[in-house]
DNA sequence: CGCAGAATTGATACATCTCAAGCTGGGTGG
DNA sequence: CCACCCAGCTTGAGATGTATCAATTCTGCG
């Protein structure tokens, strides 16, 4: 928690670009009123740290802009990130005084903050928020079962392969329906981020990057921007159903 | 789904073993009476498959007795066990109507089931179930992301150590406060199904059961009963940080 | 008794890690 | 403006942990 931060204010929730999903997103005007009274903003440049785990936590918060990531630490330094918050996530949890992960920006990220207990507050009495909360909790459970089966069970490439996929379909997503289309992207991870996400060392994230550029599965344009001919392909690569999973 | 479930049924809800700890957990009597008409049990035997990922879904239910487990199966029929249920434990999602894994009964079974509309229908007008699910989702995810660290960074004898340190600490737990007394507890999983949940291979699991035996840290009788002279000992090989996590 | 599922153990293969050396590109100070 | 520097990245060679394939051994049970 450095003097870095910033306190800036989007003027008022309904200019807001995650109102529609975050965890605001079903609130009623007068609802939405008492949130922005509690409401604060934080700014964080990238690399910095939000918190620290074990850290006394006394507010909760929604991704506005940026990517944050979640990150549990061993005793002897080995690492694994368990969340990825992009904007629109939800960091914290009522009920809770510590924080159970260390919280870093990877990119400059601002975030909208609540004061926990007058959130907690608020959630009693306005249920749109607790089931909107609930509803994003279902849906990270879900993520995180996901990632356990890419944890447990893939290979490197597949591992790699399903991270670039998950980032290029929110990418493709926002542009083109059609899905054979081209997509090109940066990556918002550096090698070693990837492969704290993904179970691995810097080094084979490194070897199987080049794997998947020498086979023709992705292009490379810088170390960062990343260019997938065919989707498809990529999802070839990811060992999941052909079909599509039903969660995103 | 098959013939063999039976149609039984606790005369009602406050002598339910699972009553202060499942879903319905902070229900008042009125609430719990709605419940308790909405209700109905389902047994299974070991072994039974409860429902298959991507079937229709139109129940949701808690764990009475026994256990089951959650598991993603990939096509080439690697599997990973994504989640153990234990009595109170819940099963299903409000408002998704496919099985999102394959759901199986390890020892018999016994399930309150709730049809899922009416019960959808419950947790809008009454505040108190949906309050108790969110609390139960995110200890879930946080169980949900305690295990990604397992499986992404643990060493097979630490994945092992962690297993039944789990098990031996909720068995402890039951029994005696003191650390250091012995515990003995039945394995409720074969060699296979601890493979699938620690992502490891069973041939290996066997090998670290064999080694962690050999070490001293555990005790065999049979296959299945282990004994664990010292608690301590056991939770040095996890891995883990010496003072215990504030999660359980 | 003998069979079948579960578990153990052994030998070998292989994927990923580890350690180590270079490369690359963007920023900085001389 | 160049040379240097440094974080991020790539690539190589060898070590190692776990998977794979295969053969026994246990254990409970009809």
């Amino acid at each position: 928690m450095s003097v870095h931060d910033l306190k800036i204010g989007h003027p008022n929730c309904g200019d807001c670009p995650i109102r529609h999903r975050a965890v605001c997103a079903r609130c009623e005007s007068d609802e939405l009123a008492k949130l922005d009274s509690i409401k604060y903003y934080r700014s964080f440049q990238a690399g910095q740290t939000v918190i620290w785990s074990g850290d006394r936590m006394d507010f909760v918060a929604s991704v506005v802009t940026g990517i944050a990531t979640l990150t549990q630490t061993m005793e002897d330094g080995r690492r694994q990130m368990v969340g990825l918050l992009l904007p629109s996530d939800f960091v914290g949890r009522p009920g809770r005084s510590q924080a159970a992960y260390d919280v870093t920006a990877t990119t400059d990220l601002v975030m909208c903050c609540f004061r926990k207990k007058p959130f907690e507050d608020l959630m009693g009495s306005t249920p749109h928020i607790a089931q909107r909360l609930l509803e994003m909790t279902l849906d990270e459970l879900d993520a995180a079962r996901e990632w356990m089966l890419l944890l447990g069970r893939k290979t490197a490439r597949e591992k790699i392969a399903s991270l670039l996929a998950i980032i290029a379909r929110r990418t493709a997503s926002l542009k083109t329906a059609g899905k054979t289309s081209d997509v090109k992207f940066d990556l918002p991870l550096t090698r070693e981020e990837m492969a704290d996400y993904l179970g691995l060392t810097l080094e084979t994230v490194s070897r199987q990057m080049s794997a998947l550029k020498r086979d023709g599965v992705i292009e490379l344009e810088g170390k960062r921007q990343i260019i997938v001919q065919s989707l498809d392909r990529l999802l070839e690569e990811t060992g999941d159903d052909s079909d599509g999973g039903f969660l995103v």
